[in-house]
Parts: structure tokens; C-alpha cells; sequence
DNA sequence: ATGGGCACCTGGCTGC
DNA sequence: TGCAGCCAGGTGCCCA
């Protein structure tokens, strides 16, 4: 699902209508999530007052005045907002109700996605202490890409795409920064040159950006909190145009498999 | 350390 | 119509 994109399109939904507001009640229907909600999950949220909603690569964190809900969306998850009491349809899990009338709706067909609260602080919960720097911040740059890209053989996208290295590239954006780069995806890391390299950071940064302008992509599940679909999927230069004409060169995309995921590239732009 | 592969889960689509 | 097989925005963990 959703990469960074959706989730920091998902936060700027949520802020507005969490921010500020009491949590009255927690209902969860189904427990069963990447890792099961404790026992003491809805106890430790009811009464909390959230002070604000941030993200750190992939992870939605609500700040409470006792603590921080992480959220993980997985590949299939969504938060939506709705009139608390809006009955459940399949695979909503988990509502959390405001103060405000409106409540926050956890929907998750493949329960690949997660919600922990976490006491301390949340920078070194196991899941967020050993995450890689964000694409937008500063320390990500030509200089850092360079030194953690040489010697190393593995395949530029996949690389790109380890949040030991750089957070919130998933396979759509991968495929994409890689195009308007335009450096293939099966190069080997420690291969690239140091213009490739510094072309590569820009084109993170770019389609990321580009893509959170029009509410992320939508594909499948993902939707905003509004309910509504995310348009960047109309922008997409190679990801599942497999065999259709390169919307720069007219070349026919290609398609491959790296790491167990599909990986798209035009074989004439990118080298 | 690095690289490769599997697992978790449900639904939608394809082809026989 | 039914069903097997394959594919899908992620990532933690295990093995060599």
C-alpha cells in the first residue's frame, strides 16, 4: 500500500481531527493485526488527549498526553474519518471515537498493518530506532547516498527501497524515481556514478513530493480520510504499464522481478 | 555486514 | 460456474 505518500497524505487528514480532541472510546473488532493488540490497548488510549499526529518514514504516530499510538498501514490499510456509530463493513478493525462525535476507522483487508502505544519515547521503540534517514531531511543528500551506495552489489532499486538506508521508498516510488533519474533498476549499487547518484536523491525527492500534491496513489485499498482516492496514479511513468508505449520515448516498457517484486522500467531511457 | 528468501493475510483476476 | 494459481502500496526475521 501505501508508501510515504499515502501515509503523509493520511496524516494531513487526521491532524485537523485529532489534534486537540479527547478519546472517548476504543472498539476493536479484530485483535489478529501483524502483531496482536494487547489486552490493555484500549484501556491505555480511552481518556487520552492527542496533542498532535506526525510520521517518521512509513509509521503515523499520534501523540497523546500518555503516550504515542503507532500506526503501521502494511500494504492494504487505511484511516478514515466518520461520524462515530457509522456501521462497520468488512475489515474495519479498529475505531477510535473523539470527543468530537467523529471517529477515526482502521480498515486493513490483508492485516498486514499494526497499532501499538507506546509509553516512552517512541523514537526508540524496536520498529522506529533503526530506521534510516527521511527522504526529505537534510542528512539524506548526494554525499550520504554516495558513501552508503559504494561497494555494495545489490540492485539500485532495491536498495533504495531498505529503510536501513533511505525510509518510505516502496515498490511504486522506487520504479518511478528510478525512471526520472533515468538510471536502470538492475544496476548494481556501488556501481553508479556520482551524477547518478545526486540525479537519484533529486528524483526521491521529487516524485515523492509530486505524488503527496495529489493525495498519494491509489491502486487497489488505499483511499484518504475523506474516502477518496489519491489521483498520482494518473502520473505514473512505468509502474504496471508493462508492454504500453514510454510516455517519453514510445519504447515498451519493461517489466521484471527483483526481491519477489514486480519492478518496471523503460529499457531506452534508462541505462 | 550483506544478500536472498520466506512468512504473514485476503481478495481480485485469469485461465482451464 | 468452479476452482486452482498467481498477483498485489510492507517489512521482520531467518539462513548462508
Amino acid at each position: 500500500m501505501p508508501e510515504l505518500p499515502e501515509v503523509e497524505t493520511t496524516r494531513r487528514g487526521l491532524e485537523p481531527v485529532m489534534t486537540g480532541r479527547k478519546i472517548t472510546s476504543i472498539r476493536v473488532a479484530e485483535r489478529r493485526l501483524r502483531w496482536p493488540l494487547p489486552a490493555d490497548f484500549e484501556a491505555a488510549l480511552v481518556g487520552r488527549r492527542v496533542t498532535g499526529v506526525g510520521r517518521r518514514a512509513k509509521y503515523l504516530l499520534v501523540g497523546t498526553d500518555a503516550g504515542t499510538l503507532l500506526v503501521h498501514l502494511g500494504m492494504s490499510g487505511s484511516l478514515r474519518v466518520l461520524a462515530a456509530g457509522t456501521a462497520r463493513e468488512a475489515h474495519d478493525h479498529v475505531d477510535i471515537e473523539l470527543d468530537s462525535g467523529r471517529a477515526v476507522r482502521f480498515n486493513d483487508p490483508r492485516r498486514f498493518g499494526s497499532m501499538h502505544f507506546i509509553r516512552g519515547a517512541p523514537e526508540h521503540h524496536r520498529l522506529l530506532r533503526s530506521l534510516a534517514p527521511e527522504p526529505f531531511g537534510a542528512d539524506f543528500n548526494a554525499d550520504y547516498l554516495w558513501s552508503r551506495t559504494r561497494g555494495r552489489r545489490v540492485a539500485i532499486k532495491l536498495l533504495i527501497m531498505n529503510a536501513a538506508i533511505v525510509v518510505g521508498v516502496g515498490n511504486i516510488y522506487a520504479s518511478e524515481a528510478l525512471f526520472r533519474a533515468r538510471i536502470s533498476p538492475r544496476r548494481a549499487a556501488g556501481r553508479l556514478s556520482r551524477a547518478e547518484v545526486a540525479r537519484l536523491v533529486g528524483a526521491i525527492r521529487r516524485v515523492l513530493a509530486a505524488a503527496i500534491k495529489v493525495g498519494g496513489t491509489t491502486l487497489r485499498d488505499y483511499v484518504r480520510t475523506d474516502g477518496s482516492p489519491g489521483y498520482f496514479r494518473q502520473k505514473l511513468f512505468v509502474y504496471e504499464r508493462t508492454g504500453a508505449a514510454c510516455r517519453v520515448c514510445r519504447t515498451p516498457i519493461r517489466h521484471a522481478v527483483q526481491g519477489q517484486r514486480s519492478t518496471y522500467w523503460c529499457p531506452s531511457c534508462q541505462r
